[in-house]
DNA sequence: CTCCTTAATAGTAATGATTACTATTAAAGT
DNA sequence: ACTTTAATAGTAATCATTACTATTAAGGAG
């Protein structure tokens, strides 16, 4: 696996940002660097970075977000407006997150399940 | 809001169902009550469903899976082979769930934030 | 430093889930 | 039964994402 000059674009931009950035704007930031850059590069090189657990996916109906690392969080999401905002506090499963109103919440698991364990 | 024929069919589809179908595979089920329903009826109703909290969506790369609320549960999703397991204990943080190995989890909470909630 | 191998890229076409559109149908109230 | 109009069937369009391919450049060997 080779250190692409647009693979550390990339993972910079998603580190410097305080936003949740689709992969539509994490390509207009790079075209600031390199303006040739392809949204192909984009997204395989963000699939590859949450591969490698660099990043992390956000599934939005408007598209997959993609957030850094740097702190472990999870997030809270509006259903009217559809704003990401990070949960950087312990979870405490009460009916409200600061000042926003929860509505619903989801956990979901991944990992390997055990028939896949099994066959490995 | 009218009871149809379609919605009727379709929400006990997915409550009678022990799988997480996606669109596509409700459509097929469909098609044996009603030979000629169309596609864009099952995503409509199934997104109606949701938004009135009587079916669960799951976002997943193959597009989304539909789920029942008969029991509030959360998802074990496989990075593998993509299965999704159904998780009706209580959750807790432990590597395992069963003998499935846990590689990662995330919490999303919905709701309305507070910028919206001063504007309503 | 130069050459070589091949992984990664740029540019473009294709895919596929989902939504939009419109004439027609059928809930459900009068 | 009559009327209103929300919901449907059928089809076209959208849009995020992936696939494809000739070209470029990372980085190891000499």
């Amino acid at each position: 696996m080779r250190v692409t000059r647009q693979k550390k674009i990339i993972l910079d931009i998603i580190n410097h940002s305080y936003d949740h950035l689709t992969a539509e704007q994490v390509y207009i930031k790079c075209r600031r660097v390199i303006s040739n850059i392809s949204l192909g590069t984009v997204y395989r090189n963000l699939n590859n970075l949450v591969d490698e657990r660099k990043i992390k996916r956000i599934k939005m109906k408007d598209g997959d977000h993609f957030d850094n690392l740097l702190e472990k969080h999870n997030h809270f999401i509006c259903d009217n407006c559809g704003r990401i905002i990070d949960i950087k506090d312990d979870i405490s499963l009460e009916y409200k997150i600061g000042n926003n109103k929860i509505v619903d919440y989801e956990i979901n698991f991944r990992g390997i399940c055990e028939n896949c364990l099994r066959k490995e």
